[in-house]
DNA sequence: CTGAAAGCGCTTACAG
DNA sequence: CTGAAAGCGCTTACAG
């Protein structure tokens, strides 16, 4: 006996629920876009057979027809470092809780191969929008090869908007400020810099805010002492570059300054004693690290969030939409931070 | 004037690169997806008219036809911790190689409304197939709700499978008993065990290889000290159950191992000359942490790629699937263990 | 309040 | 090697 409703193998349809339920396929789209506009009856009839079918409507149909999937897209250059991670669960709860999923596409370079396959991973989609993060150059060539058509924003950082687009960030020029000034406020007489891939635009922020800092209080303004990103190559970096005479340091983020803090212990200075350390981030290990990180607190979750709010009130509202919104840092002072040796302010 | 390819703003459609080529709809349709059925005269005429068109297939199109989207969704109870983290960017990685995109939706709890609105945005998209990351329950019982006709497979540890699906596998147990050996290999008479989450399935494996290897040496099996998941609370845990006379403790993973020490430092403990302490996972941090962590090194993001890999077997290929791929972790020796005070093996 | 019909952008037998 | 036509599962004017 073949079952009427059975198509092959797939997933109960409209059609079926239609059938089930004695009525039009028009009336089973309403009650799932437009209830309202079905009488009761109907709509409880409706309502038990798509329960019964375990129904569950196509959304690659309903994409063909509206141009839209409910799906949003995210475009970065990292899924695992603590920022971009905790930016995208920040994204994936918004859209979780507006029903929409989230796709991932890692743009791997700035090698335009990678850029140009990205991109038409993105774009292969029909997706509500785009939300890129970005942080670095990779992100924002990718976001600027994409149409016009395609609602997009960024969750960026201070210095790093390049594709223009509509953004939510971190003030992290300001947080660059306060962590300097604190360190001043110590009484260090200037205060040195370990950036990530300095120069590229990723610490452009924090590294005007760190100069503007020193210079506002006439401190000298010491070169800046280039690393890569991880905890080694900090590590690394430090031991090459930070000589005997840096009393304060302030590092691109916690991971740096953890590695910094290994690499200062391995040359017998002790932190705070000797050298003052402040991190960027506030990771979730900066208080069990010893001595506890004096470091700057970022909220990326609450990026994550804005920004698919952003991007929302782009494609729903249209009026009045924020074209750029400032999530604030926090100064958070522990351990890693003191006077100079012989005297502070 | 109009411009005939325009439908309001759509991107151009496959009807629009036929009408520049001069060809029907069918030869473009197999120029993108059998090319050698085409002669080459016309097919260089498409795809010359795809180029200028900027033209892009909808996917959304394709999967209505095709009843798939060369999508994978990923179930996740987490995206941010190090293990979930890793274990997305290795599928991630492993789908753009194949030219997918990956659908990230997080099970927030146990809660039975939780799992069945994770599990409807899942199935809302045809998806290609499902990897649920199968690290505690929540997933396993998300993954209980699909329907059988959706392909799905598990990343997962050993002792955390309880859907039952094919799967690939860190084996932690082996882990946990490498960790156990070294320890008393060291000469300690026993090992504590710090475990996550306890008696969740999260840490089954690691808690049965720690005791069988504990059993096989004839050493006392002292009851498991119970942590929560991140540093700040296997520091409290640590404060609460680690007695003095624990010499040799084994922790869930590294950040529950930093949590730990943390605790011990404050108590006056120092590791390892007072505690060896022993972590899981290798991350980033555990070479530059003081002293350098004594772990057990896992790849997640191999973890990541062989799930992938056999969720795409299971699809295309469909003889010989293997239903388990086992990933075995290693030892790796740094500074955090040392043989007890008073004399080692 | 309800339904028949057109159409979203593709793929895929089928016929030549 | 090529094309006309049906159909994937929906939504949305349009007509009643």
């Amino acid at each position: 006996v073949r079952v009427a409703a059975s198509r092959k193998n797939r997933a109960p349809g409209i059609a079926d629920v239609a059938r089930l339920a004695g009525v039009s396929i028009t009336t089973v789209s309403r009650v799932l876009n437009d209830p309202e506009q079905v009488s009761e009856r109907r709509r409880a009839v409706v309502l038990a057979s798509i329960e019964q079918l375990g129904y569950r409507p196509n959304e690659a149909a309903r994409a063909l027809v509206s141009g839209r999937q409910k799906m949003v897209g995210v475009l970065t250059g990292n899924t695992t470092r603590y920022g971009f991670s905790t930016t995208i669960h920040g994204i994936e709860e918004a859209a979780r809780r507006r029903n929409m999923l989230v796709s991932i596409t890692v743009v791997e370079s700035e090698d335009p191969a990678h850029i140009r396959s990205a991109v038409d991973l993105v774009l292969s989609q029909p997706l509500t929008g785009v939300v890129g993060l970005e942080f670095d150059r990779v992100v924002s060539l990718a976001l600027a090869q994409l149409p016009p058509t395609m609602p997009a924003v960024a969750a960026s950082l201070t210095g790093t908007n390049a594709s223009g687009l509509p953004r939510a960030y971190i003030d992290d020029e300001l947080g660059a400020r306060l962590a300097t000034e604190h360190l001043l406020d110590l009484g260090h007489a200037t205060v040195h810099h370990l950036s990530a891939d300095y120069p590229t635009p990723s610490g452009h922020g924090r590294t005007y805010g760190y100069q503007q800092a020193l210079r506002e209080r006439g401190a000298r303004v010491p070169p800046i002492l280039p690393t890569g990103w991880n905890p080694l190559e900090a590590r690394r970096a430090a031991l090459e570059h930070v000589d005997d005479d840096v009393t304060a340091l302030f590092c691109f983020n916690d991971e740096v300054a953890m590695g910094a803090m290994s690499a200062l212990r391995e040359r017998g200075r002790r932190v705070p004693e000797d050298v003052s350390v402040v991190g960027f981030d506030d990771t979730p290990l900066s208080s069990v690290w010893h001595p506890a990180l004096t470091t700057v607190r970022i909220d990326f979750e609450a990026l994550g969030r804005t920004t698919f709010d952003l991007l929302r009130s782009m494609i729903v509202g249209g009026d009045d939409v924020a074209s750029a919104t400032e999530l604030p840092p926090a100064l958070v002072v522990r351990g890693s931070t003191a006077p100079p040796r012989g005297g502070g302010a």
